[in-house]
DNA sequence: TTCAATTATTACAAAATTGTAATAAAAAAG
DNA sequence: CTTTTTTATTACAATTTTGTAATAATTGAA
């Protein structure tokens, strides 16, 4: 379940918000103030804030500056006024999405869900078959089961992956791997990576269904 | 420069919008219809998308759907209606954002920046002090350097920078990275391991600046 | 089919990583 | 100031990674 605080200073909006998010599937926890929102932020994770952009006790551009500061939670503006400049200082300020009051209840669940898909989909993942590259954590699974692989292998994968379909020749993946470093390697080093790549995520390293050769040319991470 | 196809049927509307964002410093392609907007989209690469989403001769919801399964374009939606079920139908089929017409101009550009860095922007890399993580290749460099680590090194720095500012306790810390792989491990590995972290990304490893030691607790990344 | 070129596999030392134990240093408590 | 607790450092063996060489297998061309 997905977790929004919600900062509001006006409790019958607040409430209504809250009841209304609740009864989507949403886990809503309500601070009414700066103080007790940024203590409430602090001391445990959430998914989205759903930011009062005029607080009676602080401006709400400065909480998600700080949040901003702290993390990449998504945050969304409310505000009462439709003024102009309140959207741009939000965005400046690294607001997600900003929607004037009084707004639509669906609109409102169709904009956070917006956010929390642009934040969780943030492309920290490159898949390729039943391989997954976590790339924010540096963890590499196979059918959910974690593959360990070393520094360079792991390094070599992501290069496959993020040009997942496309031919990487030899020499650009010499490159991107060891001449940048400004080592020099053996011709058939990249041969002796790929096998023992193979080994790791493949069923089959001998029938290989996702680093493919093309011969005279190079290898190419495919998916199906 | 950033280049934005405006699909738009509306042609002094188009016409405006045009111009203001060419002075925006915008290179703005307009399109006036769906056929001629796919086709647009097709020959040429565009860092965003403006369009309409009721156009005469198509549907708006489809070309942004085709859009978003051809790559990773930002879509913005134009709409006269204010009318909420596009709103949430614009999300449905991918769209970033939504802008109801009449819209303020300094507003679109907001909106457009947001889009745009939203995409660009998405977060490949973790920076703290001089030490920047491209997760997007699995490097690690300090003041443009490359440092190597090792497999669990890099693994144990990506989970700090990813909590900047945030204490990690000792256990969270043995839980992410060894008690979640099935493995179990002395008690002062992790003192070890900052050690040779330490040795490798701070300028002085006998005084810390990155990785902080909170005594009882933990340690945490810190950015100054 | 035969041959040459390319890629795959195996095996092996040198080097690096990994976890632990022992010891030292530093900080808090008494 | 001493003691205790916590963290840092060093050193060490087992394991893994890394690059290379030698050999085998495969492919495409002649």
């Amino acid at each position: 379940m997905r977790s929004i605080l919600l900062i509001e200073d006006d409790n019958p909006l607040a409430k209504s918000i809250s009841e209304f998010l609740s009864g989507e599937g949403f886990k809503v926890t309500h601070a009414r103030g700066q103080t007790d929102g940024v203590k409430l932020f602090q001391a445990e994770k959430f998914d989205c804030v759903l930011l009062d952009i005029s607080l009676e006790d602080g401006n709400g551009l400065a909480i998600c500056a700080l949040i901003k500061s702290l993390g990449d939670t998504p945050v969304i503006f409310l505000t009462a006024s439709a003024d102009e400049t309140c959207t741009v200082a939000g965005f400046e300020v690294g607001a997600d999405d900003y929607i004037g009051k009084p707004f639509r209840p669906r609109e409102l669940v169709a904009r956070i869900k917006n956010a929390l898909r642009k934040h969780s989909g943030s492309q920290t993942t490159l898949k390729c078959a039943d391989v997954v590259i976590d790339t924010a954590r540096g963890v590499v699974t196979k059918n959910g089961e974690e593959v360990f692989l070393s520094a360079l292998e792991y390094r070599l994968l992501i290069l496959f992956f993020s040009n997942k379909g496309i031919l990487l020749t030899r020499e650009r993946i010499a490159d991107e791997l060891w001449t940048l470093s400004g080592e020099f390697v053996g011709d058939n080093t990249l041969n002796v990576y790929i096998k023992r790549l193979r080994d790791k995520i493949e069923d089959d390293a001998a029938e290989p269904k996702i680093l493919k050769t093309i011969r005279g040319m190079g290898y190419k991470a495919v998916d199906e």
